[in-house]
DNA sequence: CTGAAAGCGCTTACAG
DNA sequence: CTGAAAGCGCTTACAG
């Protein structure tokens, strides 16, 4: 017994209608004689209609449906960005197809292309940095894209973020107070978000102090657990009592790992995280950390996505488009907690 | 400029062939003599042809989409299990649409409905209990539903997850060794994987042990940190002495706030939890913890869901669907840490 | 092995 | 305020 899809052609007959008129009745078009209005949605309601969003999108080459890329869901930094995209998508009537990249560029690739054949309106990117065949496909493409917590090599798009150099300097400079040697410990060195801010903001805060900056107090890890945990011999060893780490994971694992060596945080060792995720306040010592608007990250990424997907609209040609600054820097701050002096 | 978008029709002319057999060659359909595929082949090189979902989706009554609903995406149960949902997924090659149900049961039903509007050819349930509203979305549809991690109320629906009762017996077993008092703290009393599992699994371990159990020692909390936080002065009124609680954010907190206050785990308070997230490790002292699969929890789901949704498609009507059983219970163990003696 | 044609369920000008 | 008709970009029998 294949159940009988009801489509608007039922509704219509049904209602001594077109389905024009349907159409219009099921999005609010107020072209509707109230009286029709008024049969029409008794009809829907009797035979439970539910248009069909697949067949609305070809028709209207609109799905409301936008991509999400994330480097991996279980980070609770991007879970936390993601959850802020999610509530505001929802706001909007908008679904969200969310695929992790694994950090990984042909997977982030393939992720993208996968969204771009389902016809998404919009993207948002999570990661740091962007291939060049990715770059190739957002702009062959006429879909907005934002990026959201990080800063990539492509500046044609539109970002949501804090200034990390700022907060790197801010972060450095308070350690640099009892300390000679402060580590800094981020991802890849030459990604964007390291190579432009961080970095740049580590050096200053040396200079502020007026010392040199050495670099081999600058680590890579991955953003786990268990590699800030392998850190503790090699930053002990550079003669290091401090450091910023960028991502939580790795600063948890840091700290236990000093704690297991037997070195006290932060007594001998002074530690700021640089995210404030739950992780901050459940490890003991509690991590000082910059604080960071997470959710509104992600919030205020997916708001400026349905602004440019609605511009994308009606501006169509109107490729004026001087897209100078849809950047948006949120503010961060810095609280204190367990692991600095 | 508009991009002229371009399409089968485009490809089919550019080769001198029907759209018939340029779908074929895109599909895969072996009934294409080779030259003429590798003439098509070329021709999409060249043209950068890519296949509209949207369309395709229409016309098959496919969409390579699932839905996947999602109590709370930061919390890492339910990561690590999308994650695992995920990656078959992609396996798969199907896109996942996923969203936030907060818990709540008007939001599941907003999130059931508008993935079933987009056409989804099945759908993960993650989740306790499923309300009327939406059970009745679920047996109106013809779209496979699968429920990952936990038991609900509607036992029509396959599921994936482990012997709760058994684990929640087990780990309630080890701490009645040392204790007279042993606290059990979950969710809601009323769900179903707490009243026909966990619940009973406990009484069970009392039994066992040839005591009786006291009802005021089961409590009620939300996933969060700070619940677990803020339980604290209430179980130690009890005169506990251990608890077992089924997730690891709510353990995490209330082992911080023993430790606040002055009580020393395992010495004089017991803990073990349920998930054995990242955050069973993070703790210091670390946690004692149920283990489980829980990446495969989330593939396997995934993997049970591509199975039903092909078998849906030739089954069909073949409504025999003796649906007997297709659950799948994973093993779980235990895994001894810091918080038990 | 290949093509012509209908159809998927909507929306969108266009007329009136 | 309403309807007829074309069209969105594919797939799917059906014929041959």
């Amino acid at each position: 017994m294949e159940k009988q899809a009801i489509t608007i052609y039922t509704v219509a007959s049904e209602a001594h209608v077109s389905m024009a008129t349907v159409s219009r009745v099921v999005n609010g078009n107020p072209n509707v004689k109230p009286d029709t209005r008024k049969k029409v949605l008794e009809v829907i309601k009797r035979l439970n209609y539910r248009p069909n969003a697949v067949a609305r999108g070809l028709a209207s080459k609109k799905t409301t449906t936008v991509g999400v890329v994330i480097p991996d869901i279980t980070n609770d930094y991007f879970a936390e960005l993601a959850l802020g995209i999610d509530d505001i998508a929802t706001m909007y009537k908008y679904n969200m197809i969310l695929a992790n990249s694994d950090a990984d560029d042909k997977n982030a690739l393939q992720v993208v292309r996968s969204m771009f054949a389902k016809q998404v309106d919009g993207i948002i990117f999570m990661g740091h940095d962007v291939s060049d065949d990715v770059k190739a496909e957002f702009e062959s493409s006429n879909v907005p894209v934002v990026v959201a917590g990080s800063v990539t090599n492509d500046d044609s798009l539109p970002v949501v973020r804090i200034d990390y150099q700022k907060a790197t300097q801010e972060a450095t400079s308070k350690l640099l107070k009892n300390n000679e040697k402060v580590a800094l410990i981020i991802g890849s060195k030459s990604s964007t978000i390291n190579a432009q801010q961080r970095i740049p903001g580590y050096q200053k805060a040396y200079e502020d102090s007026q010392r040199q900056y050495d670099h081999r107090l600058i680590f890579e890890a991955h953003d786990s657990y268990e590699e800030g945990y392998a850190l503790v011999d090699r930053i002990l060893k550079t003669g290091a009592t401090a450091a910023f780490l960028s991502d939580d994971s790795i600063a948890a694992g840091l700290l236990n790992g000093l704690h297991d060596h037997g070195v006290k945080v932060p007594e001998d060792f002074e530690i700021i995280t640089g995210n404030d995720t739950k992780l901050a306040t459940i490890t003991r010592p509690m991590m000082s950390s910059i604080t960071q608007p997470l959710y509104d990250i992600g919030a205020v990424s997916m708001r400026l996505l349905t602004k440019l997907m609605s511009e994308d609209q009606q501006a169509a040609e109107a490729d004026a488009e001087q897209d100078g600054n849809s950047n948006v820097i949120l503010q961060h701050g810095f609280v204190e907690r367990q692991s600095t002096k």
